[in-house]
DNA sequence: TATTGTTATACTCTATAACTATA
DNA sequence: TATAGTTATAGAGTATAACAATA
């Protein structure tokens, strides 16, 4: 790497530092885990086998087994039958369990803030170049 | 947040996701945790006292102690008395320590890797835009 | 037999509170 | 009395291995 890379290489670190840091803020708001928070925002307007969310983690199964047992114990979430395999459980968030996730996006203001420093078009050069360093599939 | 921002903010959250992923594999490499190879990035040529580990790391005193245990349990690092104040120690790597640390840098290629799809401008480029989402202290 | 999820277990991370040694 | 670090403890994240239920 060049000198201009190595700088920015400690710039990435500092911005994912920062990120991870605001990130466990916003979670703690609510009183959950940046695991939980997480696991909540994986969830869509339908349900989602338990399994599907361990892959996008990138977690052992029975963590996300654990996640969502304590997510539950606070009705966050619901477990529920897939009717044509019962071997599935598919993961429900319920309206308490939206709110939070609600509450913890408010938090976060990382994004926004940082992001609000930039003009539009300045926003639309790091698009691309994100773009470019993670590959159009991101 | 305009449309922009939104999806800037999302690749934005895909980036730290894929960079946290990669940290702790290269720290597994050598079977560190992400946490004990980010205490050795944070040890200098000299030693350095406990407390202003804790400061920068930006966790309780108490987990510093119990992380540099196990560096040193593994000879990666060594506790030294500061001579000025003996209510202090100082922490300091050792060479064993050291040949760990670059051979978790070598593993971690995710900004090498990454950044290394820019050009040398692109690269200047994204070093202002961080610089200004992230200010010149960084 | 193969797959989905759970349980039991173990290790690490992290913080709080109480403690020791030094200043 | 105040500060630096440790110890005891507890809750959470995470993985591995053994297990139950279903396919």
């Amino acid at each position: 790497m060049t000198e201009v890379a190595d700088a920015l290489a400690r710039q990435v670190w500092d911005l994912v530092f920062a990120y991870d840091a605001a990130y466990d803020r916003a979670a703690q708001v609510v009183g959950l885990s940046a695991a939980q928070a997480c696991l909540l925002e994986h969830l869509s307007p339908d349900s989602r086998p338990m399994g599907e969310l361990a892959l996008e983690l990138r977690c052992d199964a029975s963590n996300v087994t654990q996640l969502v047992s304590r997510l539950e114990t606070r009705g966050l979430v619901a477990r529920v039958a897939d009717p044509d395999d019962r071997r599935i459980k598919r993961v429900l968030i319920t309206p308490a369990g939206a709110d939070v996730r609600r509450a913890v996006r408010g938090a976060f203001g990382f994004p926004s803030e940082r992001l609000g420093l930039l003009t539009d078009q300045e926003q639309r050069q790091l698009y691309g170049l994100l773009r470019k360093m993670l590959g159009p599939a991101s």
